[in-house]
DNA sequence: ATGGCATCTAACAGATGA
């Protein structure tokens, strides 16, 4: 089986880069993030005709999650009220999460909120929800002892995942998100990439500006996290930078997990 | 500190991203 995620940064805009790459990478799952479209208006057909089963929640402008799988998911789950309950109604209006079974498998496709600035408003939500997303995955643990959550988590866990030295105020890579994701880390989930791939040097995201793919400053902000058996059985986790040099990119690039 | 680049909505500029 293989899982992949990419951030497209518009599935409209990036449409004919998808269908071209799931033809060269016929992935088991596809999961995406930062759709900007609203459900109505997802354009099913082209990867339908790819064969894909389709599960999504967008809105308009910003954010969206989906997930393509070859086969029918079970128990697909879209935000955290349905798991922790309409009181957290509110932490749902932004649409970063959808999650499904697959052989077995709880699959969780999420869009970490950027965070803007260290101090923030927006910092601040990104922490909170990243606490909540501990709650929602200690939950899915607690049924079901396979999982595999990846994403776009819009941290770079290291120094090592990051073209440049970093200081604490920096976005996507401050003291206090690093530990946010080290807590949710805590609940039994490993870095797949890491397993296999120790050196610097691997990136998933490159900003647009100042050329930032060509001169090869990037981040690793992408990834997949699992649970201990499926770590275990995982054979490879590679970025596949090929779909960054394309035209018009998006500024991520798809990363496959093989189980 | 700023802007650089891309996408969106819907304007011919502003918000957001990372």
């Amino acid at each position: 089986m293989k899982i992949a995620t990419w951030n497209v940064n518009s599935i409209r805009s990036r449409s004919e880069h998808l269908t071209q790459w799931l033809r060269d990478n016929p992935v088991t799952v596809l999961c995406l993030q930062e759709t900007k479209v609203i459900d109505a208006d997802f354009p099913r057909e082209p990867f339908e005709e790819l064969g894909y089963h389709l599960y999504f929640s967008g809105q308009k402008s910003y954010n969206g999650v989906a997930i393509f799988s070859q086969s029918p998911l079970e128990d697909v789950t879209i935000g955290f009220s349905p798991i922790l309950g309409s009181v957290y109604g509110e932490w749902d209006e932004q649409k970063r999460l959808i999650s499904g079974v697959l052989d077995g498998i709880r699959i969780v496709n999420v869009y970490v909120p950027n965070g803007a600035e260290v101090g923030s408003d927006k910092y601040d939500y990104k922490l909170q929800w990243l606490e909540i997303l501990g709650k929602y995955l200690q939950y899915l643990l607690d049924k079901n002892p396979h999982l595999c959550i990846c994403g776009d988590f819009n941290i770079a866990p290291e120094a090592r995942d990051i073209y440049k030295k970093t200081k604490d105020t920096d976005i996507m890579a401050s003291p206090t998100e690093r530990a946010a994701l080290s807590a949710l880390l805590e609940l039994g989930l490993t870095d797949a990439f890491r397993k296999f791939t120790g050196d610097e040097g691997h990136y998933t995201w490159w900003d647009y500006r100042r050329g930032g793919f060509q001169n090869q400053r990037g981040w690793r902000i992408d990834h997949h996290y699992l649970t201990p058996e499926l770590y275990n059985r995982c054979s490879d986790c590679i970025i596949d930078p090929i779909p960054r040099g394309w035209e018009k990119p998006s500024d991520h690039t798809p990363v496959i997990l093989t189980l």
